[in-house]
DNA sequence: TACCTTCTTTGTAACGTTTACATCTCCGTG
DNA sequence: CACGGAGATGTAAACGTTACAAAGAAGGTA
């Protein structure tokens, strides 16, 4: 049975420094820098401190240098797909460093980014990235000198330490693939936050450019009911045959958007061809699978990391954060709910 | 602009009793329990310590109560989004209690879980959870008394503090509830591990009980493409009419199996009725919606850190681990792909 | 041989915090 | 005055690493 409390301490320098006869530092020595100690004395440390089964406690290496290995991650929802695909890429490049993730939520509000991130630097974190961060110069991060923090959103675009997709283009993707399709009466379902609007911007600008005007827009918040709810506003406001274009600031909201057209008796891409924007892992799967504007996910949190990398204290030269966004370009991915001959 | 290394090292306790002429024990006191020390005394302390901003360093405080407020947290892999959902919950519960979740990936491999869960202990973790375990007495975790570790799968059952859900009632719930709907000719596409095993005995159970044989099987990996051959390879053995009901250890799989079936031009649900295993975000957007065994991912999670927190060492009277895992019930959740009246 | 330089090896102390134990002071009671 | 108790405060120990000091040896030169 196990009883919680075992009450012999685990084995320290200090014990195996008393077995051998040498100070501790020469036990540190002969454990971290063996050369640095005659052969002899190091392999009676060594084998004392294979005998007590020795095992360095992290929390004393990490006070004596001044760095706790951890990193900060606040995610608005580590149940999101798009942000635990991300927070995977981000571990990937930390784990080879001997770094770890700390995790936190904000739920996407600005006062929980913050109290945090807050929480975290009590825990001591040497550095921390936040996805979809809300903080801006009036929610400020508390960031020092010592602890830099990485922005993953557009948000933060003119804080020091910014990873962001360029939305606006991703928006002007969705306006030119629709109206190379030939598609002439376009309707789009917002989200919200910067990339909501900057996705809208991308695609007004695209209409704007074949001096096309939408037939329609809604509101949205990413929801699968808004897609449906904003879907059939704007089929209420044009009629059926009003519509042959829909586009749609996020995938879960595009997946409510085609049940709706379909609901409504229209076909998917015939009538009106649909256009997503995250690729999210299930873009696929729906029906038809869904043509989307690909938010390279993983490639932006590799990015976030590096960054973080190339300013963290750890590093021989580490490099001050600069106010340069690191920018991503999106990708549209044609697939059969614009194009019925698509995969 | 940010110059990283700042050369003025943060206050300390030291620092205060110098200005303020006592020893650094009295200065901890009056922080921590004012009670003990003079009033006057505690005041200039406390006056001082805000004068120069002072912040007591976690990691020297964990290095002396030897604990960290860490919780190991081992994932297959964060991206999941059943991972996900699981890991939110325990952050749920863990957060008030002031500790926090430090991730660690196994790429469901028993080795690297084993090596994360070792990478997590030398971060002084006070405790831990794996999801999806693959521990058992052969591989297992280095959990010693003052490090509860906790496993959230099937596989570790026989080990000390294990939740899991009973794979093979769930497995005849998808029986039962086809069989209930007057099909006859059932075949399954299973999973891997344990918990697949597990779904498929329930199944054969389910069909056993009403005196049936199954028409068909396939061995799946719970990814789409697995689903699509699975599927495809019972339909070329059994026939088009050969096949009424369906069943797959996993959600993604179903999706694969419903295009498929798609593709060979039977009608899903009046054709082939298809359920799916662990009620995927996703189901609800699938056409015809999918019919699932729902996994309580979220409230197994919070069981998970709630019976950590049970055997937490930092609690009042904390109870060792018995063998007796949690054991949860799936739920059928019936949608389009079975009934298709259903939402 | 005496002295100096250089290199190797080892020891000391400090880092930051908490806490068990020791010490000291003050006050009251016998 | 002696003793005891209570309250306040100091001392030291715990953790691992590393800058610095110190000691010693080896080797070269006058």
């Amino acid at each position: 049975m196990l009883s919680i409390r075992s009450p012999e301490r685990p084995s320290s320098v200090r014990q195996i420094a008393e077995i051998v006869g040498v100070s501790i530092a020469t036990v540190s020595r002969a454990l971290n820098a063996p050369h640095q100690v005659t052969p002899e004395t190091r392999n009676r440390i060594l084998e004392a401190a294979s005998r007590v089964g020795y095992r360095p406690s992290p929390l004393g290496r990490n006070l004596v240098v001044g760095r706790s290995h951890l990193v900060g991650l606040v995610v608005p929802n580590i149940g999101f797909p798009l942000y635990g695909l991300m927070a995977r890429s981000i571990e990937e490049i930390l784990e080879p460093l001997g770094l770890r993730a700390l995790l936190a939520s904000s739920d996407d509000d600005a006062g929980r980014e913050v109290a945090a991130a807050q929480s975290l630097l009590r825990h001591a974190v040497d550095g921390g990235i936040v996805i979809n961060s809300r903080a801006s110069h009036s929610h400020a991060l508390p960031c020092g000198p010592r602890y830099p923090w990485i922005h993953l959103s557009p948000e933060a675009a003119r804080l020091p330490g910014a990873v962001e997709l360029d939305n606006v283009a991703g928006g002007r993707l969705a306006a030119n693939h629709l109206i190379q399709l030939g598609r002439r009466r376009l309707a789009h379902v917002s989200g919200t936050g910067r990339e909501g609007r900057d996705r809208e911007v991308g695609w007004l600008e695209g209409l704007k450019a074949h001096r096309l005007e939408p037939v329609g827009s809604a509101l949205g918040d990413y929801s699968e009911s808004a897609g449906r709810a904003g879907t059939r506003a704007i089929l209420e406001r044009v009629g059926r045959d009003g519509l042959d274009g829909l586009f749609l600031a996020g995938d879960i909201m595009a997946a409510g958007a085609m049940r709706e057209l379909r609901i409504a008796g229209l076909r998917v891409p015939e009538d009106v061809a649909v256009v997503g924007f995250d690729d999210a892992e299930f873009a696929t799967m729906l029906t038809p699978p869904l043509t989307t504007v690909r938010q390279p996910a993983s490639a932006m949190g590799a990015a976030a990391a590096r960054l973080l990398l190339h300013s963290y204290t750890l590093l021989e030269s580490p490099q001050p954060l600069t106010r340069d966004p690191v920018i991503f370009e999106p990708e549209l991915v044609v697939r059969g709910s614009s194009v019925s001959d698509a995969t």
